[in-house]
RNA sequence: CGGGGUGUAGCUCAGCCUGGUAGAGCACUACGUUCGGGACGUAGGAGUCGCAGGUUCAAAUCCUGUCACCCCGACCA
């Protein structure tokens, strides 16, 4: 069933603005018997449903929220009618909607155009021999959506664009000469993630800027790199977003140096540390803290093996023990990558960090814990009184835990612990690692400040990848002396949809949405009072439409023959940035009302110019 | 994929336990009153009760299967 949209019975006035090709857009919105009784200029066009009215511009707001939607952002984009679902994470972008999506679009491409990038556009339905050549077809596993055509030849619907563009690079590109050059665009994805939530903020098919760059050495990548970290930079300040570049793990697209652009929200799915004192800040992934300066205490105490029974947790043998946490340590068995299990030993207090451990050697990537079986088979001991005293095998310990000393652990035998140990008396001087995940109020790496955690929503990721793919595709230029040279690349993306919902998550209130100026569908919503019954408010409004128009201001004009209440809770709702209030009571004393979408009251301002003073407000 | 939950009008939901043939509010249409913060009245349109099968004189309701969607965990812009 089409949706119904909000109509006027009152007839329009003839305006005497030329829409250009909006007019067909226009002509299409008349129905038939309105059509018949419209009337036409001197060309013979369409004039009289200028599309920013209201009345006449596809808008449905809900005054209930929809039952599946979980964070502000994808209720209020569902309730001021941005977006409709169509399926799970696929979503419609309706009108008012894209007016904002095209809007972060404009900004990224101005800024990555500006950065020296050429924009071009490649298919979203890629080849598979591609997929197979690089080796992502196996490794990339279920989230790649594959397809068959007629002829049973395999595509994939590209979940990025890696391999296109170094076909296309290898191609087109022979010369050092032509690097190092960054080739980017803004195109659809689809990943097919295992739970698609969040609205349009983890959808599976969304709308990616994603750039590539190729150069001749690792010196021109980290310069490209720094160029789009800079262009990234001006995009974000641009939208008037609060964000924060952090360290970040390569994750499958791989790669050396890598940086995520978090905006900072609540309602974050990503965890990132940040120090109080400089601009250190990492993805809790990959962050890490100081070490300890001190040298490590010498031991005191004397080995001893103490009965715990039924003890299994560390809260537990504290409690029975009566020492502190952070002078405990645990052993976590995981799977070894050669079928054995490794064991990683941490501080008591600190949690275990999977994305670091799974980078050391002989470690099962993805990291899974060992199972009860394996390591009963490997230790004969259970789960709870676990230590790397006598441990056979590899052994891992984190900085803090290798810095204890006269420490509790568990002693490899049922309901039993040590106390007393100490690294180089009881046991080896440990292989020392970082395999913790950071906390707050830990030291900054940096040496300056303290950790901090925040959240954040991931909205851009650049990577240094190197020759990782051009190697496997073999995409090579002739240097100077003639001799192929494998190209060094860097990629880098946006989440243009997520970005629109990230800018919600970070701008709304009780009302609706706040958009930030460069994101608003439109600058200035003009809501005449009685529109349809007094003929100075009509013209006034009329005039002011024009008028905003004329300037190339994007304004919607709310014609409406609707109550005072509900095009106010309509505008807040749909976030326009300015409000302008035409009413009887206040032309008398030739003012009108304006009010800024983020301030709780009205002020009085000249009905003379009030575009100056818009445009003064816009240019502030 | 594992665990939990929900499918009844465009939206939010009641009815289901205890079978008796479909409801409310919002939205929509018409008319009237109203009109500076989501009005009111009257009338109206709109649902194969997710789908399939079964039990029964009778199924939204009970049973079986199936599909879809949502929530909690490992992935990502």
């Amino acid at each position: 069933m089409p949706p119904r949209w909000h109509r006027n019975r009152q007839t329009v006035r003839r305006s005497s603005i030329d829409w250009g090709a909006n007019k067909l857009l226009a002509a299409l919105l008349v129905t038939p018997q309105r059509r018949s009784s419209g009337r036409h200029d001197s060309r013979g066009a369409h004039v009289r449903y200028a599309p920013m009215r209201l009345s006449r511009y596809p808008i449905s707001t809900l005054k209930e929220i929809p039952g599946d939607a979980e964070v502000v952002s994808h209720q209020l984009m569902l309730r001021a009618g941005l977006i409709r679902r169509s399926a799970a994470g696929l979503y419609v972008w309706l009108p008012m909607g894209l007016r904002t999506l095209k809007k972060v679009e404009q900004i990224v491409r101005e800024e990555m155009n500006r950065a020296g990038a050429f924009e071009l556009c490649m298919p979203t339905i890629q080849p598979a021999e591609l997929w197979i050549e690089s080796g992502r077809w196996r490794k990339y596993g279920p989230e790649l959506l594959r397809i068959k055509d007629r002829h049973d030849r395999e595509f994939v619907y590209g979940p990025t664009h890696e391999e296109v563009i170094t076909d296309i690079a290898r191609r087109e590109l022979r010369s050092y000469k032509q690097l190092p050059v960054n080739f980017y665009q803004i195109q659809s994805k689809f990943r097919d993630e295992i739970r698609p939530r969040f609205g349009v903020m983890r959808a599976r098919e969304f709308l990616m800027k994603d750039a590539y760059s190729f150069h001749t050495d690792a010196a021109s990548l980290a310069e490209g790199y720094r160029l789009m970290f800079d262009a990234y930079t001006r995009i974000f300040t641009r939208m008037g977003l609060k964000f924060r570049a952090v360290q970040a793990d390569g994750g499958s697209i791989g790669g050396d140096t890598s940086q995520e652009f978090h905006v900072l929200a609540d309602s974050g799915e990503d965890a990132i540390a940040i120090s109080d004192a400089d601009d250190y800040a990492a993805n809790l992934e990959t962050a890490t803290s100081a070490a300890s300066a001190a040298p490590r205490h010498g031991p005191v105490e004397p080995l001893t093996k103490v009965a715990t029974p039924n003890v299994r947790t560390i809260a537990e043998v504290c409690a029975l023990l009566g020492v502190e946490a952070a002078r405990c340590v645990k052993t976590l068995l995981v799977d070894g990558s050669a079928g054995d299990v490794v064991a990683l030993v941490i501080r008591g207090d600190h949690e275990l960090n999977a994305v670091k451990s799974q980078k050391l050697d002989g470690i099962a990537s993805p990291l899974r814990m060992a199972s009860t079986e394996r390591i009963r088979a490997s230790t004969a001991a259970e789960p709870g009184s676990l230590g790397p005293l006598g441990f056979k095998g590899t052994i891992y310990v984190d900085r803090a835990a290798a810095h204890l000393a006269d420490f509790v652990c568990g002693a490899n035998d049922k309901d039993t612990h040590y106390r007393g140990v100490n690294w180089g008396r009881d046991l080896p001087e440990p292989r020392v690692v970082d395999i913790r995940i950071v906390q707050a109020g830990d030291p900054s790496p940096t040496g300056r400040g303290t950790i901090k955690i925040a959240r954040g929503i991931e909205v851009g990721h650049i990577f240094q990848l190197g020759q990782l793919y051009s190697a496997a595709m073999n995409a090579s230029v002739l240097d100077e002396e003639g001799k192929a040279l494998t190209m060094h690349m860097g990629c880098y993306g946006i989440g243009v949809t997520r970005i629109v919902a990230a800018a919600i998550e970070q701008n709304h209130d009780a009302n609706g949405i706040i958009w930030p100026q460069a994101l608003a569908p439109f600058q200035v919503v003009l809501v005449p009072l009685n529109y349809q019954k007094s003929a100075q408010v009509q013209e006034i409004a009329d005039a002011l439409y024009r008028d905003f128009n004329a300037v190339g201001i994007d304004v919607l004009l709310d014609d409406r023959d609707a109550r005072p209440g509900v095009k106010f809770a309509d505008s807040e709702l749909l976030g326009i940035p300015h409000r302008i209030v035409i009413g009887e009571r206040s032309l008398k004393a030739g003012k009108l009302e304006y009010r800024h979408r983020r301030e709780t009251e009205s002020s009085e301002i000249s009905a003379a110019d009030p575009v100056g003073y818009i445009r003064d407000r816009l240019n502030s």
